[in-house]
DNA sequence: AGGCGCTTGTGAAGACACGCACAAATCGCG
DNA sequence: CGCGATTTGTGCGTGTCTTCACAAGCGCCT
């Protein structure tokens, strides 16, 4: 991904980096940034102000520039950013100056699509391996790669050199799964399975859980109806939503 | 989904529930908490203590009675929570007490597989209506739904009372459909379009970006192989992380 | 009835994150 | 060369989230 090199690219020769302790918060803004800083490149940009580059991302710029300092000092005062050096540097501190190999195991309906999205690959992963342990489906090709089942995944994790699992089965093969890849050798998983995973210490998990998005979007339009419900109320525990769940004309929100 | 008032349930009878206003990071958790709860329910647990539900949801127990307390005491000292009174009250609060229905644009390659995923069902949404764009698209049946073209939006949302939006269209097309989603009455908007949204204020953006989160792990990766090359630099602040935990924290931050 | 063990609910303290506001640094221009 | 315009990097106050630790409440057993 940085095949931009950089005339005075940050990259230790030698030496073993010293990767900064990231403050959780920051870590994960960063790809949200790396992104913007693509965007900007493919447009001609050189460089960007930390104002231009946190609208471009969507958070205010002194969080920006907080985020940014964490990783060094690579902006220069009164001019801004120079867009190529900081994708470089963000790509560095990711972890992504290298291609890395992500198995994915479970080509049902999530898990299909998933082997076919071209955002992973265009963002410096690469899907090595597909797993199923539904013997019928061993076998299909999807995308240019054969389905394996799913005690092929030691062997194959080894061979490519995979850090990185996704399981997109239903929940209640999730944890069975988890055990194996962490038993092949994976360190890090993100997990689309409605369930909690328990690993040991030093696996990394992360979850993504779709439904979970829409009900709390579901939260704050149950808020939302019931604000616009009552129309002034100052207190801090304004409360009571009068006269149940009616709906507001929701052509209300459009103001702007 | 237990459609309606329990038994015991706490409402008064005339009076409406007050919703209080929860931390924003309590609300993230009030779906995991439900799902856990379901699932005990489907054991035949009648009762759940702190402790129980905290691990079966993957927090400390501390911050899951911090965050039930928000909502009221719905606990019994010595005994724990009642199982299915507690699931009755978090639907209540997020907005689950009758289903929503939900738009979804953009049927390729993800859109596909949401349309097809049956979480959404199951944890009390509906998916109302598909949109697309592209022609070829328009006229497709998936999972019993037509397909329409995108400019139907405004009717159909109107029409089905639709609140809450899908986005997995590319990103280049993904500001244009929020802006007809806003236009429609749309108030709540999950985005799985890797750009950022811009919205009138009182609309609700979410977003989902599957490349960040393993642009995430990469970057444990990374840490976690930079610590292992050198086990005990006086790398200036690098540690003050106890042991060597990799304990996953779903929660990061994510704010509006 | 009374005591005992268990579990909730919460005050207080600590950790973390955020955003303001400004000093320090850099560039361009006269 | 010096000055003003511009933008970064950061110290600090503020607010939010997390965690600990314990008093208050509840049920059960004797």
């Amino acid at each position: 991904m940085s095949q931009h090199r950089h005339p005075g690219a940050p990259d230790r020769p030698g030496a073993v980096p010293a990767l900064p302790d990231l403050p959780e918060a920051t870590v994960a803004r960063l790809p949200e940034y790396l992104r913007a800083l693509h965007n900007l490149a493919e447009t001609g940009h050189e460089t960007v102000s930390s104002e231009g580059l946190a609208s471009a991302a969507g958070v205010n710029s002194a969080k920006l520039r907080k985020d940014l300092s964490h990783l060094g000092s690579y902006g220069t005062r009164g001019v801004g950013y120079d867009v190529a050096l900081l994708i470089d540097q963000i790509e560095y501190v990711l972890g992504l100056t290298h291609r890395r190999s992500v198995a994915l195991v479970g080509v049902g309906n999530l898990g299909h699509a998933l082997a076919g999205y071209d955002g992973f690959a265009t963002r410096g992963f690469r899907i090595a391996a597909l797993f199923d342990a539904d013997p019928s489906r061993v076998g299909e090709e999807i995308n240019g790669l054969v389905v394996r089942h799913v005690d092929e995944l030691p062997g194959v994790a080894a061979e490519e050199s995979i850090a990185i699992g996704v399981i997109a089965t239903p929940a209640a093969a999730a944890q069975r799964v988890a055990d194996q890849l962490v038993a092949a050798g994976v360190t890090s998983i993100l997990n689309f399975a409605p369930c909690v995973l328990s690993v040991p210490d030093g696996v990394d998990v992360r979850k993504v859980d779709l439904a979970i998005e829409l009900q709390i979007l579901s939260f704050h339009e149950h808020r939302k109806a019931s604000l616009t419900a009552l129309p002034a109320t100052g207190g801090s525990t304004l409360t009571a939503l009068p006269g149940g769940l009616a709906v507001t004309d929701p052509q209300e929100a459009i103001g702007t």
